[in-house]
DNA sequence: GTCTATACTGGGATAGAC
DNA sequence: GTCTATCCCAGTATAGAC
């Protein structure tokens, strides 16, 4: 009896998968064709349509991956000290800003936000994981951390939003990730008025 | 001899962009079709193109007149005490944050970024005025307004950049414009070491 | 399971009447 | 100048060979 060797599967599906997130990285979701998919992963499209629904569907399981791994690292970050929680949790967050494709595919994705539902839902999801977690470590650095004049949730927030406005900015050129990083520190350091002498 | 009406000729066009800015916020730029932006503005498709020449045209034109307007009320901004010029500056810059529209046309453009040259050429025509006027700004609150730690040059693009992850929160559920600008200056005061208590 | 060839749909742009 | 009807093409998804 002839059965289908899952690791195979898994290993094509995969396969379509990083082909794909170039495509859609280079060109947009909607400027992206079938044909583009197929041949950046080298199948025929019957293949392609074998391992998923359509193209959507593509583009939904980069988003779950994305999430999924993002979600996982997130919730694996233990330090019992808030300030080198906050730093843990904003390194994760900024870690593919050396990735120059990281930006182009965000940009693909916030232009489906209007349209594709759930698009939106998985990006909450990521949100509202990293949120919960800045929240909480913002309580401990405000009754205890040295912080000052922030709502705890606000906090959490406006952080976010900080690292997107730097992912916008990523794929310009003479971007330098490492520089951007280390700014980021001083903007939240001082923003939060975590710097003892700037309290 | 007949002649056209230029006041009404430009009427009608500016009437089309109308719509067309509503329609393109709503669905995103590639799955608006030429029928919504016709419907959008009550025109038939004949008429549509006697104004514009394809679909993308119209888009570039919304880009033009906010790129317009916009780099003409950066450079009206006219204050000699350096904060108060910075202050101006931002407020304009957040000015749209309060239309709901703003952030999802925003999204519109930014989907378009890869895929047209054009639109970035557009966008970047305007950072690079804002981005001017912060520079010299920073330029003086670091010699003797109080601010530090800074190179003019990356201040002024770390301001951009938190203006414009501001507006991809901006269509958000309870999203409230007012008090967000109230804590964008908070962050960017404390960014900047502006605060005397804290500089 | 995978590929090639193709049917079908929908939207952009045009031609021509008014 | 404006509208309606239509052409044409691109792109998705499928059918069927291997």
């Amino acid at each position: 009896m002839r059965t289908v060797d899952p690791v195979r599967h898994a290993a094509r599906r995969r396969h379509i998968l990083e082909g794909a997130a170039v495509a859609f990285a280079e060109r947009g979701f909607d400027n992206t064709t079938v044909k583009d998919l197929c041949s950046a992963a080298g199948v025929g499209s019957g293949t392609l349509f074998h391992y998923f629904a359509d193209k959507r569907a593509v583009f939904h399981a980069l988003l779950d991956l994305d999430r999924d791994t993002t979600v996982a690292d997130l919730r694996a970050i233990a330090h019992d000290d808030p300030a080198q929680r906050l730093w843990a949790v904003v390194d994760r967050l900024t870690e593919d800003l050396s990735d120059p494709a990281a930006g182009a595919f965000m940009l693909a994705i916030l232009g489906q936000l209007t349209t594709d539902p759930r698009v939106g839902e998985i990006l909450g999801e990521i949100d509202r994981v990293a949120e919960e977690i800045l929240r909480d470590t913002m309580e401990d650095l405000l009754t205890n951390g040295g912080a000052t004049g922030w709502d705890a949730a606000d906090a959490a927030t406006w952080i976010r939003s900080i690292v997107d406005g730097l992912y916008l900015r990523c794929a310009d050129d003479g971007f330098d990730p490492a520089a951007e990083q280390a700014r980021l520190r001083l903007v939240l350091t001082r923003m939060l008025g975590l710097d003892p002498a700037c309290g």
